[in-house]
DNA sequence: TCCGCTTTGTGAACGGGTTCACAGACCCCG
DNA sequence: CGGGGTCTGTGAACCCGTTCACAAAGCGGA
């Protein structure tokens, strides 16, 4: 990519917008762009901070790994999402680790450039903590269903917010393998399934290999909503 | 609490000690002191933002309720502390029940005056964004902790880490009810006594009325690190 | 086309934790 | 100094979800 396209791209990233012409000149000075192929980690959990990422096309996951080696998936970052914010701002190590789930375009800004711009501008400041704030507001409801809601309940409301991402014309379809959403739900990929056998007898969901689609959405609302 | 208390805590306060003194002068303008008994509840999850509260004395909880009234303890706030920055940053309504579990004293500030000098003061913000991420680094590790970690090792995570805030004298003693204890590790108060039960039995903890101490700190370590 | 890998589907056995139902201990307060 | 409330201790029954062990179905590449 360019320098062209790299200023294209932050031109018209949301968490840019504030800048000025000359501030975004000067962070592409510090700035450099890296594919990665499908499944390659760009960091781990412990790695010191280098810099914070943009996805500038492609798909990135936030995970944890426990001993046992089962995974939980923190959040999902896609084009024009920010990465690796907290180590950049904090200067702590990385929280966890981050993997390209597909095919992967990354722009990373250095650590410095980034801290320099906060001082100087109050409304990228602004902006930041914005970031941050809806990051603690998912965290925290993740945390939450994870302790109060049982598998059924996290599960319907999984396959809502998934399906409110990436909804193609009409149909509110889910491009993840079972596998894949019982890592996210902290479930086992068994139960995932049974739970989808019975809702697609129910008519809420229809299942085929690598997708599900979303049929009954209040259905599925009912579930977990009182 | 007057005016020249109220600048003496803020002045103390790490959170703002990158204020200049008029800048001090100006958020008093726009403060105020209240108590709370005990089991007050401060504000509910939803309530719409008005201000961010400092705790002066005393303690708060952060806690969120399920529908069947299942209890999850997100964060304790002590002397110093601040809470509710979330909804006074992005403007949104409140993500949780706080809740004064001691007779508590706060100062709250006025949302106007603490925007007011994040734009005014980089130092500042940078300060506050330090927060937000250690916010985020301690609910995400709750998260984890709730998905990959049986009971046994939460429990004996929680312990250790209630007892480095609250250690007195060279004795590690932690002054919560196991009920308390059961809604801050999200389980129910019957399994919590019985694992304590069985660690006193070999030698790892005490266990009396509202009080547990840490006896072989070392043991219980063991429980939850490789 | 055929082979191998990933994904899905399913049932049986197991188990960690909950729920329920008490009993006893302790403590403050009248 | 008695008595109701909160806290602790414990056992039995139950249940949600896991683990294990396969079978079958797609799909992709040689």
């Amino acid at each position: 990519m360019d320098r062209e396209q790299k200023k294209a791209f932050l031109t018209n990233n949301f968490v840019f917008d504030t800048l000025s012409d000359g501030d975004i000149d000067l962070l592409l000075d510090n700035t450099h762009s890296k594919k990665h192929v499908a499944d390659e980690v760009i960091f781990f959990k412990g790695d010191p901070t280098t810099g914070m990422m943009a996805v500038i096309s492609g798909c990135v996951q936030i995970r944890t790994v426990s001993e046992e080696g089962k995974q939980l998936v923190l959040n999902t970052m896609r084009e024009g999402e920010m990465l690796g914010e907290i180590g950049v701002l904090d200067g702590g190590a990385r929280t966890a680790d981050a993997v390209a789930i597909e095919p992967t375009e990354l722009l990373t800004i250095d650590r410095r450039a980034f801290l320099d711009l906060i001082n100087r501008n109050p409304d990228f400041a602004m902006t930041l903590m914005e970031i941050l704030c809806s990051r603690i507001r998912g965290t925290s409801e993740q945390a939450e269903d994870l302790a109060l809601l049982d598998l059924r309940k996290r599960l319907a409301k999984k396959l809502l917010s998934l399906a409110d991402e990436g909804k193609e014309g009409g149909k509110a379809i889910i491009g993840h393998s079972q596998q894949d959403l019982a890592s996210m739900v902290g479930i086992s990929r068994e139960s995932i399934n049974k739970h989808l056998g019975a809702w697609a007898k129910d008519g809420l969901v229809a299942v085929s290999r690598n997708e599900i689609e979303i049929v009954d959405e209040q259905g599925l609302r009912d579930i977990f909503e009182p």
